[in-house]
DNA sequence: ATCCTTATTGCAAAAACTTGCAATAAGGAT
DNA sequence: ATCCTTATTGCAAGTTTTTGCAATAAGGAT
């Protein structure tokens, strides 16, 4: 019974395979802290499954986001990262030195709730990346 | 005097160079109704410009986001888009039929206070793209 | 335990994007 | 008008991400 088995179990119950590939990368991302890029996660998967292809890293990430076990992160260059996190967040990063805030999704709450409001849309928890200046830079 | 002189105007005052290359792509960028990625800049540019290079239109892009001529947004899929635009605006995408919904900034001036405040950051107005469901495909 | 269906993966090739460096050409100075 | 400085471009090579399709293997049914 591995520390991934909640998830898996998870998958299972919403109709998908689990499947080696995916057993390892969320194992991956479990014991992570914090973000991964596709390539860190294809690296660390490979070691315990060496035939693994970097395309199915790919697919496997965005399909997880889609699932709603894992979340993407678009950092202020574009660059992707992953992760799984219980408590919901976003980010506000400095352009300057690159320091990283993580904003708690309460913050956003009421934002949420009047786009909701005004139109008509569920809105779906991503991450969101807010860029700025921090203190020292500005 | 073309149309895209006050920008280019702009671009000079802030101690850039006027390059044919930008004059091309502000003028595309300029005559767009919404987002153009990289590419479709790239294909309209060559018409007027056969010499210029992909590399070219991908780092003038960024340059006019770092000037602020420019605003970049990332998509449900994390692709680029680009466009010039004087209001300030978001977007909400619906994940499953695509629609896609403008948000203007001073739904969010608010939360942008409030965390201008709790961070010390100055936030600069990026581009956010929220994800979500529409009425129709709730 | 074996078979069936079809979701997933591997593989290959393409598309999207980035980076380094030498050559070019803006724009200010003479 | 010409020269100088250096920001910007072209070019080539590299990295990252996507896509199509045939082969594989999960998980349900027998």
């Amino acid at each position: 019974m591995s520390c991934e088995s909640d998830l898996t179990q998870e998958l299972r119950e919403l109709g998908f395979r689990v499947t080696p590939q995916r057993r390892v990368i969320l194992h991956i991302l479990l014991h992570a802290n914090g973000h991964l890029t596709p390539s860190e996660v294809f690296a660390l998967a490979q070691e315990s499954l060496p035939g693994l292809m970097e395309t199915t890293v790919y697919r496997t990430l965005e399909f997880l986001v889609q699932t709603g076990l894992a979340q993407a992160a678009f950092g202020s260059n574009g660059k992707r990262a992953y992760e799984i996190s219980d408590e919901h967040h976003h980010h506000l990063i400095c352009r300057q030195c690159g320091k990283e805030i993580e904003i708690p999704h309460v913050q956003l709450d009421s934002l949420y709730a009047s786009l909701e409001a005004s139109t008509q849309f569920k809105l779906v928890h991503n991450h969101i990346t807010f860029l700025g200046l921090c203190a020292e830079c500005q």
